[in-house]
DNA sequence: TTTCTCACA
DNA sequence: TGTGAGTA
Protein backbone atom coordinates (compact mmCIF):
# COMPACT_ATOMS: atom_id res chain seq x y z
CA UNK A 1 0.00 0.00 0.00
CA UNK A 2 2.80 2.28 -0.67
CA UNK A 3 3.53 3.42 2.98
CA UNK A 4 6.82 3.84 2.00
CA UNK A 5 6.19 6.92 0.09
CA UNK A 6 3.04 8.21 1.98
CA UNK A 7 3.45 11.91 4.07
CA UNK A 8 -0.06 12.72 4.48
CA UNK A 9 -0.84 14.45 1.15
CA UNK A 10 1.62 12.72 -0.73
CA UNK A 11 0.16 10.74 -3.54
CA UNK A 12 2.22 8.04 -5.81
CA UNK A 13 1.58 10.28 -8.68
CA UNK A 14 3.88 13.00 -7.17
CA UNK A 15 6.56 11.13 -7.52
CA UNK A 16 9.05 9.93 -10.15
CA UNK A 17 12.11 7.87 -11.31
CA UNK A 18 15.12 9.05 -13.16
CA UNK A 19 13.29 6.96 -15.85
CA UNK A 20 10.04 8.70 -16.11
CA UNK A 21 11.65 12.02 -16.03
CA UNK A 22 14.38 11.23 -18.34
CA UNK A 23 11.66 9.96 -20.40
CA UNK A 24 9.29 13.06 -20.09
CA UNK A 25 11.70 15.42 -21.14
CA UNK A 26 13.67 13.21 -23.89
CA UNK A 27 16.87 13.41 -21.97
CA UNK A 28 19.50 10.57 -20.42
CA UNK A 29 19.18 9.61 -17.36
CA UNK A 30 23.55 10.53 -17.40
CA UNK A 31 22.29 14.26 -17.96
CA UNK A 32 19.76 14.10 -15.11
CA UNK A 33 22.47 12.93 -12.30
CA UNK A 34 24.90 15.11 -14.14
CA UNK A 35 22.45 18.48 -13.12
CA UNK A 36 22.01 17.02 -9.84
CA UNK A 37 25.84 16.49 -9.68
CA UNK A 38 26.13 20.44 -10.09
CA UNK A 39 23.66 21.10 -7.21
CA UNK A 40 20.91 21.84 -9.94
CA UNK A 41 18.05 19.36 -8.46
CA UNK A 42 18.42 17.22 -5.49
CA UNK A 43 16.10 14.13 -4.89
CA UNK A 44 15.42 12.34 -2.29
CA UNK A 45 16.65 9.10 -1.88
CA UNK A 46 15.12 5.15 -0.98
CA UNK A 47 18.24 3.66 0.17
CA UNK A 48 20.54 4.87 -2.91
CA UNK A 49 17.78 5.27 -5.77
CA UNK A 50 16.84 8.87 -6.48
CA UNK A 51 13.08 9.83 -5.82
CA UNK A 52 12.17 13.04 -7.34
CA UNK A 53 9.33 14.65 -6.24
CA UNK A 54 6.96 17.81 -8.13
CA UNK A 55 9.59 20.63 -7.19
CA UNK A 56 12.21 18.73 -8.64
CA UNK A 57 10.23 18.10 -11.70
CA UNK A 58 9.62 21.51 -11.94
CA UNK A 59 13.41 22.69 -11.42
CA UNK A 60 14.30 20.39 -14.40
CA UNK A 61 11.50 22.30 -16.69
CA UNK A 62 13.33 25.69 -15.27
CA UNK A 63 16.66 24.16 -16.53
CA UNK A 64 15.76 22.36 -19.98
CA UNK A 65 14.24 26.28 -20.70
CA UNK A 66 17.41 28.34 -19.49
CA UNK A 67 19.58 25.90 -21.42
CA UNK A 68 17.02 26.36 -24.79
CA UNK A 69 17.47 30.15 -24.00
CA UNK A 70 20.92 29.96 -23.90
CA UNK A 71 21.87 30.51 -19.98
CA UNK A 72 25.26 28.27 -18.81
CA UNK A 73 24.42 25.82 -15.63
CA UNK A 74 25.53 28.35 -13.15
CA UNK A 75 23.35 30.76 -14.84
CA UNK A 76 20.64 28.39 -14.60
CA UNK A 77 21.38 27.87 -10.71
CA UNK A 78 21.37 31.15 -9.88
CA UNK A 79 18.49 31.64 -11.47
CA UNK A 80 16.42 28.50 -9.29
CA UNK A 81 17.54 29.76 -5.95
CA UNK A 82 15.21 32.84 -6.72
CA UNK A 83 12.91 30.03 -6.48
CA UNK A 84 13.85 28.63 -3.13
CA UNK A 85 14.36 32.02 -1.46
CA UNK A 86 12.70 32.38 1.86
CA UNK A 87 11.14 34.86 2.45
CA UNK A 88 9.84 34.76 5.88
CA UNK A 89 11.69 38.10 7.01
CA UNK A 90 10.71 41.48 4.95
CA UNK A 91 14.97 41.27 4.75
CA UNK A 92 14.88 38.29 2.92
CA UNK A 93 12.21 39.34 0.71
CA UNK A 94 13.76 42.79 0.27
CA UNK A 95 16.77 40.74 -0.83
CA UNK A 96 14.82 38.32 -3.77
CA UNK A 97 13.28 41.58 -4.97
CA UNK A 98 16.97 43.38 -5.24
CA UNK A 99 18.37 39.83 -7.10
CA UNK A 100 14.85 39.88 -9.05
CA UNK A 101 15.04 43.55 -10.44
CA UNK A 102 18.77 42.80 -11.07
CA UNK A 103 18.18 39.60 -13.07
CA UNK A 104 15.31 41.44 -15.35
CA UNK A 105 17.83 44.48 -15.84
CA UNK A 106 20.43 42.06 -17.15
CA UNK A 107 17.41 40.33 -19.25
CA UNK A 108 16.02 43.06 -20.44
CA UNK A 109 19.77 44.51 -21.74
CA UNK A 110 20.14 41.42 -23.63
CA UNK A 111 17.07 41.80 -25.14
CA UNK A 112 17.73 44.75 -26.34
CA UNK A 113 21.27 43.95 -27.66
CA UNK A 114 18.82 40.32 -29.59
CA UNK A 115 16.64 43.20 -30.87
CA UNK A 116 19.69 45.34 -32.57
CA UNK A 117 21.57 42.36 -34.00
CA UNK A 118 17.85 40.82 -35.48
CA UNK A 119 17.50 44.28 -37.38
CA UNK A 120 20.84 44.59 -38.34
CA UNK A 121 20.91 40.89 -40.02
CA UNK A 122 17.20 42.12 -41.46
CA UNK A 123 18.89 45.11 -42.74
CA UNK A 124 21.82 42.67 -44.35
CA UNK A 125 19.19 40.09 -45.95
CA UNK A 126 17.10 42.60 -47.42
CA UNK A 127 20.10 44.60 -49.16
CA UNK A 128 21.51 40.61 -50.51
CA UNK A 129 18.02 40.53 -51.70
CA UNK A 130 18.06 43.41 -53.64
CA UNK A 131 21.78 42.62 -55.10
CA UNK A 132 20.48 38.92 -55.97
CA UNK A 133 17.93 40.78 -58.24
CA UNK A 134 19.89 43.14 -59.85
CA UNK A 135 22.45 40.07 -60.35
CA UNK A 136 19.86 37.60 -62.31
CA UNK A 137 18.32 40.34 -64.03
C1' DT B 1 17.35 -0.99 -13.38
C1' DT B 2 20.11 1.86 -10.92
C1' DT B 3 24.35 3.41 -8.88
C1' DC B 4 29.14 5.44 -8.98
C1' DT B 5 33.56 6.74 -10.99
C1' DC B 6 36.91 7.69 -14.43
C1' DA B 7 38.19 8.90 -18.96
C1' DC B 8 37.18 11.47 -22.80
C1' DA B 9 35.36 15.05 -26.33
C1' DT C 1 28.34 20.23 -20.92
C1' DG C 2 27.74 16.25 -21.22
C1' DT C 3 28.57 10.79 -22.73
C1' DG C 4 30.45 5.87 -22.62
C1' DA C 5 32.11 2.02 -20.33
C1' DG C 6 32.91 -0.87 -16.51
C1' DT C 7 31.20 -2.23 -12.08
C1' DA C 8 28.42 -3.89 -8.15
Amino acid sequence: MDRILEKPAEKKQDLFSIAELADEFSISTRTIRFYESKGLIIPDRVGTTRVFRRRDRTRLLLILRGKRLGFSLSEISDYLELYDADNTQATQTQHLLERVNSRLSMLRAQKEDLEIAVKELEAMQEYALQQLEKQTS
